[in-house]
Parts: structure tokens; C-alpha cells; sequence
DNA sequence: TAGTGTTTCGAGACTGAGAATCAATTTCAA
DNA sequence: TTGAAATTGATTCTCAGTCTCGAAACACTA
């Protein structure tokens, strides 16, 4: 289950910060070094992070940072709006960045683990029309797509010959 | 989290309960009069059961029934093909019936945890395209629609007055 | 019907993700 | 600098679900 994580933009880090440090000011929480560096850590990357990689990165940049401070951690970003968290197949929690992006759904690759991001609003608007004539109104959906990537797809209809 | 339960169909039961012997069958497992109460427990239901829900019915016919047996049943109706797993928010794995059921996806009530099943091919087709663009080749999928049935949706727009 | 090799049973231990607890430490306004 | 309040890491707890194990049930044969 290997992913491409190639770095995010520092601004979004940056301003990702400063929101955070707003929001913990406005309810009397208190920065600390360990809130930043999870939060460092988190937005120098991109991608859709479980707690647990999370963990193995902050403790890359100190080795004493608890998995519970994470969790914590994570749970404010979320609060403050700053990260949204997703519950695809497999049971874990992944963390994906939500400064100033708007809503999407996912594609999963189950073989390599990759996640893409779509957006269709042909969709969202046949869902608000189902939800519709059944009397529902939707606070919020949920839209996953499990299968094989390109590239997945490619290794499986040209597979190595064993040797 | 009420849900209305009325039952289904005997046929329904009756069937499932001859594949399953034959699934059985056909892979050197065992009939057992625990996994015959369980698979009655299950289709006397219509709706999407949890386990906790499944094992207080089968203690009702049988209270030396263990969650563990339970549990292995629901994984052997799956693998038949006569049950599937949901994961629904909160956690808890939910079955619901497969017999001879196409697919479907889900309207769910967080108020009163009422779900609704739906198909709409539309959607279906918009979602394959989607997976095509991105060179995915889909397996399956989950779309869940969060919110307010008709009824919650009522109670919440004309609350009863604070006695 | 008894004998025999498997499978399955129930109870309870175990697992993994995540939340709660708690004593010790850190933050920050005064 | 002080000290109340918030936070930390370690640990425990919870919850859903799986695994283990000795005992019991099943299916098949003689």
C-alpha cells in the first residue's frame, strides 16, 4: 500500500497555522510545540493520512510526541475546520486537509491504496433529487469508488511472468 | 433509534435457508441446529441488523447462543452471497438480506437511524464515467445519503413546547 | 447403532483503533 | 515570577470483532 506523497504548498502550512492559532486563542487553548509540529507534519504533505502515519512522522521530528496527543491534535483540526476526516474501507480514520477546498468524493485503488478526488455536481444533484422524493433532508453524504487504479489495472492485465 | 421491523416474507427464509444448506454442503461445513436458529433469527427481519441486534434475537430462541457463533454465522451467509455487510457511520457492521436483491444504496436517518434504500441508475452511470476518466476500474462502491427522514424532519420543525 | 474423524460450539482471551484518566509539565496573563 | 488552567505522555479503558481451546455435535461408515 505505497502512496505518492510529494509536498504540499508551505503557504497552505502557513495559513493553515495562523488559522489554527486563531481558533486556539478564541477558546482559551494554549499553543504548544507539539500542537505545531503535528500540524507541520500534517500539512507537508498531501494526501489522506491515517493517525498512525501520522505518528510515525511527528515522531521523526520528536521521538517523545505521544500517538494521544495526535488524536488530540487531529480532533482540533477538525473542530476548527482546518482537516476533515474520512472512514474509508479498512477501519482507520485518514485525515485529509480541508483549508478552503469544497466538497469531493473519492476514488480508492484497492490494490495500491492510492486515493484520487473527484468532484461531480451531476451527481450531488441527482442525490439532493433521490433524498428529495423520499422526504429526507441531507446534512451530508458519503460517495466512494473501490477498484483498481490505472496503473493497478495495467500490472494485473500484464502480470510478471513468475520466474 | 427505533426502527419498524416487520417481518419478512417466510419464503424468503425458506429459500435461504435451502441455499445455505447447499452452500454448505457443497464445502464440507456442518449443519448445525445454532446456525439454522441464527439464519431464521436473521431473515424472520426485514431492515439492516447489527450483530448486538442478531445475538439478543437468537438468545431469545436459544440463550446458550454465543456472540462469537454469531458472528461466524454472518461471515459464512456473507461468503454464501445470502447476506452483506454494511458500514454505516457509528461503527457497527449492519446485514441486510441478499437474496436475489440487486444493488442499492442507502438513505440514513441520524436521528432516528431509519434507513431507506434507493437505486437510481443515473447516478450509477455518472459514477462509472467518472471512474472511467480516471483510468479506475470499479468494484464496487458505497453511497450513503446523511440526514432528516419526513418524520424527524417534522418533529424538528414544529418541536413540542418546553413544559 | 456404535465408532470415528471433523467441524463447530461457547467462553473467554486477545486485538486494534480510539477515548478517557491522571500525575507531571507547560503555557501565558497578571 | 507566579499560579491557575490547559496539555502532555503513559496507561487504562471501551468497543467491535477475531482467535483459541477443550468439549460437544455432526456426518459418515461399518
Amino acid at each position: 500500500m505505497k502512496r505518492a506523497v510529494p509536498p504540499r504548498k508551505p503557504t497552505t502550512a502557513a495559513a493553515a497555522r495562523e488559522r489554527l492559532s486563531s481558533w486556539i486563542a478564541a477558546r482559551g487553548l494554549k499553543a504548544t510545540r507539539q500542537r505545531d509540529l503535528i500540524v507541520d507534519a500534517f500539512f507537508s504533505q498531501v494526501g489522506h493520512l491515517s493517525v498512525e502515519e501520522l505518528v510515525e512522522k511527528a515522531k521523526q521530528r520528536d521521538p517523545s510526541i505521544g500517538a494521544a496527543t495526535v488524536y488530540r491534535t487531529m480532533k482540533i483540526l477538525t473542530d476548527a475546520g482546518l482537516a476533515s476526516a474520512r472512514h474509508f474501507e479498512g477501519g482507520q480514520t485518514r485525515y485529509e486537509a480541508a483549508l478552503d477546498r469544497h466538497h469531493h468524493d473519492h476514488l480508492i485503488c484497492t490494490s495500491c491504496g492510492n486515493i484520487v478526488e473527484f468532484e461531480n455536481e451531476r451527481i450531488e444533484e441527482l442525490q439532493d433529487r433521490v433524498a428529495q422524493e423520499h422526504g429526507f433532508s441531507v446534512t451530508h453524504h458519503k460517495l466512494e469508488l473501490y477498484g483498481l487504479c490505472a496503473r493497478c489495472n495495467q500490472q494485473q492485465s500484464h502480470p510478471k511472468p513468475a520466474r
